[in-house]
DNA sequence: CAAAAAAGTTAGGGTAGCCTAACTAAAATA
DNA sequence: TATTTTAGTTAGGCTACCCTAACTTTTTTG
């Protein structure tokens, strides 16, 4: 079964993960920091990322994801990162700017752009790497 | 001073200057049918936007934009059409996904990324008359 | 190890936006 | 014109999030 998650759940999934590639543990407290919200906010929405089965989560614990919370944190990393790459590389946005922007944009966009959007960051980077080739040696 | 409008709000503007482009009159009507929610819905929607400054509407009676509605309004509907464009012309995106799509990432692209976007579509589509000129009568 | 600080929880409250149900006004029609 | 249909409103309710304040647990530290 599918679950259909609102652009905050789908944040908070997001968020563990991203933590947890850089820390060791998760915790109710730097969630709050990195969400921009208060600590009761965050037991509040990880009580009902429990029930959906996406989290887990004993008081006063460490917070994990499940298999199913994995899946879709990776899949919400995944569209985020190429978002930042089309902004960054394509449109030339700066870093912070185009991470606030894909954060936003990322629980929107159809499956169908998706798959476009991701050839079209894809073809361009492979361009680039063409015209680094060519000019091979001329810069760094 | 400048009205910070949520993604819901910013909408209904825009259906209401979408659909005053093709209909005589604006109605609750029309516009719940439009936005997908029920006439109770827009008449409370209705009531904020009026104490905003944003629309006027007598009990019954037609929906117009106020001058600072207006200009909000056009403002959501020319970044529906840039993304519309980038959408439909550089993705290849069909139509109805674009323009769904379109609806919700305008509400959350920073004023940044947007100028960028604008040229970025406007060069493109300018390198696509090129290309049109230079094969000139060999299509349609 | 006792006291203080930090982390986490719970209870209660607020707003935005949606809904249904019951009602009223306006428009269409027999 | 009386009746029915359509349009619009109001009241009351619900959910998702967020917050503060008060409390509890855990960790740190003198």
């Amino acid at each position: 079964m599918k679950v259909e998650l609102s652009p905050t759940r789908e944040n908070y999934l997001k968020m563990i993960i991203r933590l947890s590639k850089r820390k060791k543990v998760v915790r109710v407290n730097s969630l709050a920091k990195e969400l921009k919200v208060r600590m009761s906010s965050v037991s509040e929405a990880l009580k009902l990322l429990k029930d959906d089965g996406l989290v887990t989560h004993e008081k006063y614990g460490y917070i994990e994801l499940t298999e199913k919370g994995s899946q879709i944190a990776e899949e919400v990393f995944s569209r985020h990162e190429v978002l930042f790459a089309f902004l960054t590389k394509i449109l030339g946005i700066d870093p912070v700017t185009a991470d606030e922007d894909a954060c936003k944009m990322e629980h929107v966009i159809s499956p169908a752009t998706w798959s476009k959007l991701i050839s079209f960051v894809k073809e361009f980077s492979d361009r680039q790497k063409g015209v680094k080739n060519a000019y091979r040696g001329s810069n760094q």
